[in-house]
DNA sequence: ACACCCGGCGCC
DNA sequence: AGGGCGCCGGGTGT
């Protein structure tokens, strides 16, 4: 068996066997065992979809002309209960490892027969799965927290899935016309004439008439041969050396990194009949945060999103949390004053506003510093009055600090748990050196572990608020599970951390926004109930990505 | 030939 | 002495 179904009141209602060669008859199969009932069900009974991986599962399905309400992702939730603190002493914190703990199956079924051995087969019966998982949660010391969160995790697996089958709109002509005013003509066998005058204009102001610019050690060599005091190539580092090399060099490589990462082949490889299709890996990062895996969706930078573009008579509705992780952590340490500076749309502006720093530039600097831990410049400088204005916050994030700087793990909001890991006492080996060595590697793991808390329950908020906003665009849709929805009603292209874009037809875009931000609301709702802060959304409807913010 | 690591830089 | 990622080309090791 690979899946079955179960609905929260009558335990498991049916199940369905699969064949894995056979998936393009699962509509049949399915709509005979289960699906007309869906239909008519109100969200809160529709039964979920239990299998080991949605990312196995469901392309397939959709292709077949399948949409899934709702899952419990098995694997995934293993990981996040096997990992989690509030799981001591469950019936899972004691079971041996097994196939379920393994990594996710990709892409081909494996030659590897060590590799398919760690898969579950199909003796690996899911509803056994279910069941441990569910005993665990309930005996677990926050079960309700627990179970938000598998089914947080679940639905973004879904979304993960359903956002790759849709596609973010992409205009091939308009990247091509980017590509070309910044790079310049390609030419064959060459890099685009820009970026080939540009090596020449170093290669003079270097009086090296073949250094390779791409290479940094060659690089470095030839810029210390010509005079310059510098240890790297670094941008960074070269922005404080006088010398005509510096300007062609920082714009060769602005234009090389664009080249490279989204220039022309990175269109042929991932761009297809107008759309953008990236792999996500959902959870894939260890605070919680979606990773990918291919395309680089989460890094695409502002330069090439002039090239995403709705459809004639479409729309994007593009939204973005401000600020997110400080209003967070406002809710997760219950300051009230950074909750009142959140009231304005802008939190820095209101933390200018309430007085506690004096312009938007410290606010923005001071925060992100108590968050990631930053002790130098602007920062550095700004952390007493941060801790003056903000104690509760402050002391929140350094309690998570301490906590691993003395090796224990730390959880966020919903209970997903940092890896073991930090520092290790130093044994034998105390020499001055290893003392310090010990000493910054048990700081750098507090900045980790401070950071984990903030950054993984803002994961958390961005997973409530992708949920709540599927099943709005769901009813919006029409309700049905014709996954026709999903390119041809408003759908959901594309999600960065806390940024969600939706494509739709224009006469829905204010429905859409609308949804966006009552999803917001409740996202806040569901974590942090009657917590009073607001989180506030950016929502720009436009014809592209580039015209947001 | 392939696998891996690294510097550098894009995103949040 | 700022957290988390992925991608690229170059470089090194096997």
């Amino acid at each position: 068996m690979f899946i079955a179904l179960s609905s929260p009141g009558a335990d498991l209602v049916d199940a369905v066997t699969l064949d894995a060669d056979a998936v393009e008859t699962a509509r049949e199969q399915l709509t005979r065992a289960a699906l007309p009932a869906w239909v008519a069900q109100r969200e809160r009974e529709a039964p979920r979809w239990v299998w080991a991986d949605t990312q196995r599962w469901y392309p397939p399905l959709l292709a077949a002309g399948v949409r899934v309400a709702r899952c419990v992702d098995l694997r995934m939730c293993r990981t996040l209960l096997r990992n989690a603190a509030a799981t001591a002493g469950t019936p899972l914190a004691d079971a041996p490892r097994d196939a379920w703990d393994a990594p996710p199956a990709t892409a081909e079924p494996a030659s590897d027969t060590l590799f398919e051995l760690e898969q579950p087969v199909p003796d690996d019966d899911p509803v056994a799965e279910l069941r441990l998982q569910r005993a665990t949660i309930e005996a677990s010391a926050t079960p309700g927290k627990l179970a938000l969160l598998t089914a947080a995790d679940s639905v973004g697996a879904l979304v993960a899935a359903e956002m790759r089958f849709a596609g973010l709109p992409w205009d091939r002509d308009r990247h091509d016309r980017i590509l070309t005013e910044l790079l310049g003509r390609r030419l064959p066998g060459a890099r685009p004439e820009r970026m080939e005058a540009l090596v020449g204009q170093i290669r003079v102001a270097l009086d090296d008439h073949d250094v390779n610019p791409d290479s940094a050690p060659a690089l470095l060599k030839s810029l210390q041969r010509a005079g310059l005091r510098v240890s790297s190539t670094s941008r960074w580092e070269l922005a404080e050396i006088e010398h005509p090399v510096v300007a062609p060099l920082t714009a060769y490589k602005k234009l090389s990194r664009l080249f490279t990462a989204n220039g022309w082949s990175w269109l042929d490889a991932w761009v297809r009949g107008g759309r953008f299709r990236p792999v996500y890996v959902p959870a894939g990062v260890v605070t919680g945060r979606w990773a990918s895996d291919g395309g680089g969706a989460l890094q695409l930078p502002k330069q090439v999103r002039g090239a995403v573009v709705a459809d004639p008579g479409w729309k994007l509705v593009v939204a973005d949390a401000a600020q997110l992780e400080p209003r967070v952590l406002a809710a997760m340490s219950g300051d009230a004053a950074m909750a009142r500076a959140g009231r304005a749309h802008d939190l820095y502006q209101g933390m200018v506003d309430t007085g506690a720093v004096d312009d938007r530039n410290q606010a923005k600097y001071g925060m992100l510093g108590a968050i990631y831990g930053g002790t130098t410049g602007e920062s550095g400088r700004m952390r007493p009055r941060i801790e003056r204005a903000f104690p509760r916050a402050m002391a929140f994030v350094e309690d998570a600090a301490r906590a691993g700087e003395r090796g224990e793990r730390v959880s966020t909001w919903l209970g997903r748990t940092s890896p073991p890991g930090g520092e290790a006492g130093y044994d034998e080996t105390r020499s001055a050196e290893d003392l310090d060595r010990t000493r910054s590697g048990q700081r750098a793991w507090g900045r980790f572990t401070r950071n984990f808390v903030v950054q993984g329950t803002a994961a958390e908020w961005a997973l409530c608020w992708m949920g709540a906003l599927r099943r709005m665009l769901w009813q919006l849709g029409g309700g049905d599970d014709d996954p026709r929805a999903l390119t041809e009603r408003p759908h959901l292209v594309f999600f960065l951390h806390d940024e969600l874009i939706v494509h739709t037809p224009a006469e829905q875009a204010d429905e859409v926004a609308d949804a966006l931000r009552e999803a917001a609301a409740e996202a806040g709702r569901i974590l942090f109930g009657g917590a009073p802060v607001d989180f506030a959304l950016s929502v720009a409807v436009v014809d592209s990505y580039a015209d947001a913010k």
